[in-house]
DNA sequence: TTATTATTGTACCAATTTGTTACAATAATA
DNA sequence: TATTATTGTAACAAATTGGTACAATAATAA
């Protein structure tokens, strides 16, 4: 959304850019069985917000989505999906975008651009937490993970953004076969199933949930996998297309 | 989208509305075992397109789809959803905006606002067939119901944002409750199980799709019907929340 | 080396849901 | 009054899901 510029679109004009559209992503990592998002804090202010952008002219919005996920997470082919248009007038309020700005030592004019309403389309992206890494943009200090469960307060709309995408996530996961884009490359089945745990927020048995998941056809078994645990050794799976 | 403009609308500027972003909807209907949406026939142009407009500086989102639902139908309250946005480039094509307004007798400069990128958020409303009056907006001729199975060629990319549309309430049907919103205040189970086969193009089992409706507990069932038919007089339902 | 321990893989049965057939009840028509 | 097509529901089979049980196993502890 209003938050990710780089030191050149801090301009009078905003020309390269599609007028009043954003883009704000929910970025969801998997890790320690915790669900996680990440966010940026910004330099001298203390806001914290949702990764975003905006539309180049001459971009696709999906490209322009996939970009601000690259940029923020140095990953492509990332699992990204729309879930909501956020449009409604009060989400405007200049004043946190202002109070950024100026911690940058830019004091705008009140017509300002980035000052003025936006409209932003919500994404919803599932990575691999162990592959990514979080790149801060030109006006925040810090791009990091935070557990879902215990979120700072969030700039603006944010945490209401993020509550619509979780939502989004729990009816996806069962619909589509997504969950897997949470997971590394390998997995064990208890790992998959905390993972569906922890997202839809409910226990789940363990045969049953390992009987519909063989079932689905989308899991190829590997070789046994002998860690730490001073137990059985589980099987590895992968996710097949 | 960039389809409905009133003649006040056709201004050099376009200031009253937010810049580059467009509604699309698609406006679905139920009469005669059929799905039927609404399309608008441009003067002396022969384009079809689906009913859309913009959105004013200082209304939500949403209030403006409802506002553009309500113009064409003549309805308020009608089940509305967004489903997507469509936001590549290559649907931005000048042409027949152009042919559009030159048939109203209009010649717009090639920077025309009209004829710029627009990006295009897809709702799509579920009403009462029988309640709705279509309404042609200022540059049409015509606003009517086709059915959904024989459409004729529709302008830009509106048969992509149909097929969109569909997809979507073909998987929201069950998650969500929302047929009912294609019948008439009272309807039998033979009409709502006529519903779900066409929205699902499929057949389904009389007495499981009875057992499963009566099941949600979310019909109310009415008095004896005894129309015209020459047959047992089934029982009218009408849809509690 | 051998018991202990926690977990894994899977078999098994119960409970529930879904798929299918059957049939009596009924409202108009012949 | 018989005929006809449809309706409402019962009945049962098939499939799915929920839950328990238990042998197999991999590390650790004795």
């Amino acid at each position: 959304m209003r938050d990710q510029l780089h030191p050149e679109e801090i301009e009078p004009d905003g020309d390269d850019f599609l007028p009043g559209l954003a883009i704000d992503a929910v970025i969801f990592g998997f890790h320690q069985n915790q669900l996680k998002i990440l966010l940026l804090e910004y330099r001298n202010t203390g806001l914290m917000a949702l990764p975003g952008g905006f539309i180049l002219t001459n971009e696709n919005l999906n490209d322009a989505a996939r970009r601000v996920l690259s940029e923020r997470t140095g990953l492509s082919d990332i699992y990204l999906e729309q879930f909501y248009v956020f449009g409604d007038l009060n989400r405007f309020d200049p004043a946190p975008m202002r109070a950024i700005m100026a911690a940058k030592g830019f004091m705008p004019p009140n017509n300002h651009w980035l000052l003025r309403r936006f409209v932003s389309v919500g994404y919803y992206a599932l990575v691999d937490f162990t592959k990514a890494v979080p790149i801060p943009d030109s006006l925040s200090d810090s791009c990091a993970w935070y557990d879902l469960a215990n979120l700072p307060l969030l700039m603006q709309d944010h945490q209401f953004i993020v509550q619509k995408a979780l939502d989004t996530l729990r009816t996806d996961l069962d619909r589509k076969l997504i969950g897997f884009n949470l997971l590394a490359e390998t997995f064990t089945m208890a790992d998959l199933q905390s993972l569906y745990e922890t997202i839809l927020d409910q226990k789940l048995h363990r045969s049953g949930f390992q009987r519909k998941m063989l079932s689905l056809g989308i899991l190829e078994r590997l070789d046994k996998h002998y860690s730490g645990g001073a137990h059985k050794a589980p099987f590895l799976y992968r996710f097949i297309k």
